[in-house]
RNA sequence: AGACUCGUGAUGUAACGGUUAGCAUACAAGGUUUUGACCCUUGUUGUAAAGGUUCAAAUCCUUUCGAGUCUUCCA
């Protein structure tokens, strides 16, 4: 679908309206805002590709801007994160802002709301402060400290600057309105003491502004001109617009908050505290785990940025509750990988196949093709020989006629090789078939144009040469949660459906043009699914990390009978 | 319950008073296939409910029902 014929989101309606309205193109400017506190997640990438792929949609500038407002919780090490991040989605910001840029800025305009009267030292607890506020049905009562004059706010807002308070001493309040229906009017606190150094400015203040009073000062100093965010800052707007009306200026841009539901996605949970719960018991092995729904998890599970960009582009944006079937995700991911994952062939239940008319010492290197779906990228040559390895799965001593692969007396096409036919098989002492003995027919070589390489068979196996096949550590994941939304139980902890199985870890056997695969590599070992090498590669071993399954129609046919 | 936001198939989204309510996924059937993949064809399920306005309503109005958000010196 060619972007001029998409159909609008409501958000892009909101800005078409306002461009119909006389508003300029050129003057058009978004943001993303993160706090710098933490890893971001699947959810911010919607917000990312929703906000730079508005950029790019009106060749408007997109600032990257640090919401870094309260150094309690905020480090360099995630700003650095979110900006990997960010890049690795494929987007390029405008400028890098923060929060913390403004704070003389805020500062000033804070002195002169003083000035004007419509903002007050409070000194009283936060207990006091909390049962004055009354209930969204009940009026709150005003602070005592509310009417103070001009000249003692300005002196005691100077000393909270000066460290001459410790924490909880004061607080700078707007004066708003304390009967207000909505609570966050009722004189919303702007400053409080913190006597913390921030990653940035150190220890040059200590006192910070709080996220209302900046956050719509600080688009309006950027001159954003739609300031996206999710909808529980609905309720924020009214305050956004009353911070803005005391300072805008006619002649500027004066920026519109919107805010649009986010995105949920099924089995997975997404909270800070509840990921670090994850990270800290022990659950997955880190913050990048590639079970995790953060950006650097998907990275390292094999997850392509362009399959995060079309999973966006497709689930649109809105208002509405939702909650996003994995699925969707998964279907993108496969859907890219397809188009330009090299293929190869990898066993991970081996079961011994010994071609008994196949001369024992002999090998033959065979063409394979990297991948149907790209004619640029070539082809490769597997090494055969008398032994090989096939799945477990694929090998019964009889079946029904759905089965489709090996069975004793029956043809099937080794991929990219010969055909074989299973002529007797070998058990151990519990009956399990440990070797398969197989004739192949010598004429039957795949792309010789023979009449026997041309015959139909019905199934084609992946196989590997088992004396030249290289072992590798195969991670294979599934969903970390077997409810599809875990953390909206009232009476259950969202950790009471953690996935046992959410990894498995096996040897797999490789074909050997493998052997030099780099960390991020990705590939699909046919029939099984999409894999990339995971970090933990080193020299000695080789580790793989499934991305993802293949569809597997079989899978179901087996579920039915 | 006060305010705010919102209800379109199994999931996500579109239609901005005017075709048989579209698209993607999912599911199903078939075709193709040296991946039971991909691809192709066809099919299946939907406007929360009730009233009203109108020649015409998913869309506007009213009511009901349901969901979410807000009551941190977090963002």
């Amino acid at each position: 679908m060619s972007e001029s014929e998409r159909s609008l989101n409501f958000l892009e309606h909101i800005i078409e309206e306002d461009l119909k309205n006389g508003f300029p193109k050129d003057q058009l400017r978004f943001r993303f805002p993160p706090e710098p506190n933490g890893y971001l997640h699947v959810g911010h990438a919607s917000s990312i590709c929703l906000n730079f792929g508005l950029g790019l949609r009106y060749n408007a500038p997109v600032n990257l801007r640090f919401d870094d407002t309260n150094p309690a919780k905020e480090e360099q090490e995630y700003v650095d994160a979110i900006k990997r991040d960010v890049e690795w989605l494929g987007y390029e910001w405008s400028t890098e802002r923060y929060a913390s840029d403004y704070f003389q800025q805020l500062y000033d305009w804070a002195v002169f709301l003083i000035k004007e009267g419509k903002a007050y030292v409070d000194s009283q607890t936060s207990e006091e402060m909390a049962t004055q506020k009354g209930s969204p049905t009940e009026p709150g009562v005003e602070s005592p400290f509310r009417d103070r004059s001009v000249a003692e706010n300005l002196a005691l807002f100077e000393g909270m600057k000066s460290g001459d308070f410790e924490e909880g001493k004061h607080v700078l309040r707007a004066k708003i309105d304390m009967s207000s229906s909505n609570m966050l009017m009722r004189d919303p606190i702007m400053y409080r003491v913190l006597h913390k150094e921030h990653h940035r400015t150190n220890t040059d203040w200590c006192i910070y502004p709080m996220y209302d009073w900046t956050h719509g000062e600080s688009d309006y100093i950027e001159q954003v001109s739609h300031s996206l965010c999710t909808l529980e800052f609905a309720m924020h707007r009214e305050l956004y617009d009353w911070f803005l009306d005391q300072v805008v200026k006619d002649e500027k841009v004066r920026p519109k908050q919107r805010e649009f539901a986010r995105r949920n996605l099924s089995h997975t949970v997404v909270s800070k505290r509840k990921l670090l719960r994850l990270v800290e018991e022990g659950v997955v092995n880190g913050w990048d785990d590639p079970r995790m729904p953060t950006i650097s998890g998907l990275r390292r599970r094999g997850f392509t940025p362009e399959s995060i960009r079309n999973f966006a582009d497709t689930i649109g944006i809105a208002k509405r509750e939702n909650l996003i079937d994995v699925s969707l995700l998964e279907f993108q991911v496969r859907d890219h990988l397809n188009k330009v994952a090299p293929r190869v062939m990898g066993v991970l239940n081996p079961l011994k196949v010994v071609i008994t008319n196949y001369p024992e010492g002999e090998e033959e290197w065979l063409d394979a093709e990297n991948n149907p779906e790209d004619d640029s990228a070539g082809s490769r040559q597997v090494p055969f020989s008398r032994e090989i390895y096939i799945e477990k799965e694929d090998f019964r001593e009889e079946a029904n006629k759905k089965f489709f692969r090996l069975k004793l007396g029956k043809e099937v096409r080794l991929k990219n090789a010969y055909i074989i036919k299973a002529e007797s098989c070998t058990k151990d002492e519990n009956g399990n078939i440990i070797e398969v003995q197989c004739t192949y027919d010598p004429k039957s070589k795949s792309g010789s144009g023979t009449e026997e390489s041309l015959r139909k068979v019905k199934g084609t196996l992946h196989w590997v040469s088992i004396e030249h096949a290289i072992e590798a550590e195969v991670r294979l994941y599934d969903r970390l949660f077997t409810d599809e939304s875990p953390d909206t139980h009232k009476d259950k902890d969202f950790m009471e459906f953690i996935n046992p199985d959410s990894l498995q870890v096996v040897t797999g056997y490789l074909e050997p043009s493998l052997k030099n695969a780099q960390i991020e590599d990705r590939v699909q070992f046919q029939r099984l699914g999409y894999f990339c090498v995971d970090p933990d590669t080193s020299p000695e071993k080789l580790v793989f990390n499934r991305t993802v399954g293949l569809r597997d129609s079989w899978a179901k046919i087996q579920q039915k009978s």
